[in-house]
DNA sequence: CATGATGATTCCGT
DNA sequence: ACGGAATCATCATG
């Protein structure tokens, strides 16, 4: 069959008549059969080619054809399209010149190719386009995701997840050093290495896909610039629209990582709530913990109110947050005042501990908070009359030490610390009795 | 499982 | 914001 199978008219064709003061019959004939034989491509293009990118190259390649012809921007191409003979248009395909060399229809696109005014045509095709596709990118420029990609990568950034320069490939890295990142609320030792554990398996993950997200769209990038390169032989394609395409296909995969961001924002989120959640769920302080709290609050039993420096030096001391310091100097507090009775023992041990441990630091750290409280102070208003087993470890612990008796500092807490804040600047200078040696 | 110990939270006053 | 008091929730022990 040499006949062209599809008919002529096709549903897309050109709607305007031709451009010129006068249509003649004869330039919408050879518009008619311009379409007739791009037509002819299109069969041609789609036997012949693998895939429908072609396909739908040559079909672009019509719609700007009329296009241009419609425009009549080139009016050389109407000259020789006049001056050709209609029958040797649609029979060889010699459409660009008005010469009656017949083609055979494979070498219609060599010939095509070949021809002197190809370039020139080629390149006014180009500028057409880049007008067209300029004018239908200019509506749809992208705006706002920009504000919400920000937001979850400072988000990513406050919890450790990914850093401002450069990723940091070891997790353990990270976790390893004692700087906590962003705003983890608790170092409390246990429940924070599980959740520095399980954020840095959300950080690898993370990273991981990022990585595989951006190898992808490196790979894509580079097919489509290859294959929209080879096409740009057949069609019109400019640089700079192969340089859209690569923009519009790094913002497609940007908004698929703003999804695996926002996932991973979300994993963390519930990571850190459950973290807060087992905050409700206590554990005890380690032995060392409760040994330096207990030796503070009984060195000043005077006045158990450490300052923040004392605090800050307890909790690293014991391991623990400040406010824990502070949870635990409540309770002890509210406790020891409601049961002293009961914490007698303790109060010996302890008091006996910093006595031998550090002598010169119980003088200082219980006595030179209360000036009012001399060493008189057994005899203050709550002598510890109920509790003979704790006098009699008193009188062991005095023979061991100089100093005032316990007795006078459990009345004074009975008395009430209460009013008596702080009473002077000297007593912010205790943490150097309570850091020494408590332990060693 | 009952009970006490204990860390955390909440409410309230200062 | 801090501390006291009450309370909750969990741990530890027998």
């Amino acid at each position: 069959m040499e006949d062209p199978q599809r008919p002529a008219p096709p549903p897309p064709a050109p709607r305007r008549p031709p451009p010129g003061p006068s249509p003649d019959s004869h330039t919408s004939d050879v518009l008619q059969q311009i379409m007739a034989i791009t037509d002819q491509s299109l069969d041609e293009a789609q036997a012949r080619v693998v895939g429908r990118t072609q396909f739908l190259a040559v079909l672009e390649l019509r719609f700007l054809f009329s296009c241009w012809l419609s425009a009549g921007v080139c009016s050389h191409l109407q000259e020789a399209a006049c001056s050709s003979p209609p029958p040797a248009l649609s029979q060889s395909g010699s459409w660009l010149q008005g010469q009656q060399v017949t083609f055979s229809r494979p070498l219609r696109k060599h010939a095509l190719n070949c021809h002197r005014m190809k370039p020139a045509l080629f390149s006014v095709f180009c500028e057409i386009k880049e007008k067209t596709v300029l004018s239908i990118r200019g509506i749809q420029e992208e705006g706002p995701p920009d504000d919400q990609l920000m937001r979850l990568d400072n988000m990513l950034l406050a919890e450790g997840v990914c850093r401002p320069g450069k990723q940091g490939r070891g997790a353990a890295a990270a976790a390893a050093s004692t700087a906590t990142p962003g705003g983890c609320p608790n170092d409390n030792g246990l429940e924070h290495s599980d959740y520095r554990a399980k954020l840095s398996q959300i950080r690898q993950i993370y990273h991981s896909e990022l990585e595989k997200y951006e190898q992808a769209c490196r790979e894509f990038t580079t097919h489509v610039t290859n294959l929209l390169r080879e096409q740009s032989r057949i069609r019109p394609i400019s640089p700079k629209e192969i340089e859209r395409m690569v923009g519009v296909i790094h913002g497609k995969f940007s908004s698929i990582q703003m999804q695996l961001k926002q996932s991973t924002c979300e994993a963390v989120m519930t990571l850190r709530s459950r973290l807060l959640d087992a905050r409700r769920k206590r554990q005890n302080f380690s032995k060392q913990a409760t040994e330096v709290l207990n030796e503070y609050f009984y060195s000043h039993l005077s006045n158990p109110y450490p300052s923040e420096e004392a605090k800050e030096e307890l909790a690293r001391k014991g391991g623990i947050t400040v406010s824990q310091v502070s949870n635990w100097f409540g309770n002890k507090r509210i406790r020891y005042k409601k049961n002293m009775g009961k914490f007698q023992e303790e109060a010996t041990i302890y008091t006996a501990k910093t006595a031998v441990d550090s002598p010169k630091v119980r003088g200082l750290g219980s006595q030179a908070s209360c000036p009012s409280m001399p060493s008189s102070s057994a005899s203050g208003p709550f002598p510890l009359t109920s509790s003979g087993g704790a006098l009699t470890a008193l009188q062991t612990l005095a023979s061991l030490r100089p100093a005032p008796g316990v007795g006078g500092l459990l009345s004074q807490a009975r008395g009430g610390w209460r009013g008596k804040r702080r009473s002077t600047a000297s007593l912010v200078g205790d943490p150097s009795s309570v850091t020494p040696d408590a332990s060693n």
